[in-house]
DNA sequence: GAAAAAACTTGAATGGCTTCATCTTTGTAG
DNA sequence: CTACAAAGATGAAGCCATTCAAGTTTTTTC
């Protein structure tokens, strides 16, 4: 009957509940003022339960913005699918589809909290797995140069792979900016990066 | 005889004392096995009194970081009053002056906590002044474009202020990925670096 | 110069993350 | 089915940043 014995199966509920656990509590309320006592009680397990899943209190939580980031992946590959023609449309709409999607289910305190950690904590296993989804996301930009060069929408004479890495270093440094001001709108933080893109784009033109 | 009363001379020592016993500390260990406790024995104050002149832990570090970029920031301040000749090569020299001098008192511990810092709580005293001095850098790099461009060695169809933070952007996350690997080289950092800009360069070319 | 006020120091108490020795449950062997 | 081994859960204890009520020192007032 159990293709995984009982224990495997208590131990995927267990880390399940946890984790879930975690994403509400998190988004209801800050970082800071959550418990791990609280996240043991709502999942049903001892505090001490807790620590055999997550090494961490920011390891559970940048498991859950690495959930996110995968999904605004899965929204980038679709979109590398058909991009719109132009290069600048095509390049703004999957910025602006990174961007969209990143309140969708996590509050700036967690990108605050969760950035933190990568740079605090590179070594750790999430930390890594933080980074290597910025990775993904720079790779998705570098193919996306790639696609436009080949449609002859961008000059061949850049090289893809650190022109991508530049206009991502660009978008990441300035969502660090937008997370760090509570204040401010995604409106804002499009509007500005559209302005800093705009003589680049231009540059780079096929 | 005492301009200020002694008070404030009492006051002023303490910090002083505060502040060195951070930086002996924080340079010989990590930043997590540096105790408060330890910091106040070595500055002979009690814990509390620590509390009197830094909100935080992670304020103490900030202010320690912070000396050290002032200093970045002079000597970019100096090499701006006589830059080499060449687009290329003044920008470089300039990039160059702040990221050798980034170690010369600081640990790559130092810095990925100080930048967790300021981007996990940006509202504080502290996280401002971080953020403040990142402002500061990207300005000189822009006063150099100014200034290169007045020389007709950057083309002056490009706006500096946006140019400029477009580079400083790239510098900053060059610098985090930097500190984020602690087994990568002063050089290697350079030799990154010198990649990536190396296309944006020529493109500026006057 | 004594008394009151203001400013500051102090360290014990608090709170919350993390660890670890012990206990419980599941799986396995005879 | 019983006994043993392995895996994992448990929560009390430890550790450390931070707070705060009480004590001390400096300044001001009269």
């Amino acid at each position: 009957m159990a293709r995984q014995g009982l224990r495997e199966r208590q131990k995927a509920a267990r880390e399940k509940r946890i984790l879930h656990a975690a994403v509400e509590a998190f988004r209801k309320e800050d970082y800071r003022s959550v418990r791990i006592e609280d996240l043991a009680e709502r999942a049903e397990v001892a505090v001490g339960t807790v620590y055999n899943y997550y090494r961490t209190k920011g390891d559970i939580l940048v498991a859950t913005v690495a959930m996110e980031v995968e999904e605004v992946l899965a929204g980038g590959e679709a979109m590398l699918a058909d991009p719109p023609p132009g290069a600048e449309a095509a390049l703004m709409q999957l910025i602006f589809s990174y961007y969209d999607h990143s309140l969708e289910y996590l509050s700036k305190d967690m990108w605050r909290k969760a950035m933190a950690l990568a740079i605090e904590a590179p070594e750790t296993p999430n930390g890594q797995r933080y980074s290597e989804l910025d990775a993904r996301l720079a790779a998705q930009i570098t193919a996306l140069i790639r696609l436009l060069q080949a449609r002859g929408e961008v000059a061949d004479k850049w090289q893809a792979e650190p022109l991508g890495q530049l206009i991502f270093n660009n978008l990441n440094m300035q969502f660090i900016e937008f997370v760090k001001d509570e204040g401010m709108t995604l409106a804002a933080l499009r509007a500005r990066v559209a302005a800093q893109m705009a003589p680049l784009l231009e540059m780079i033109r096929g």
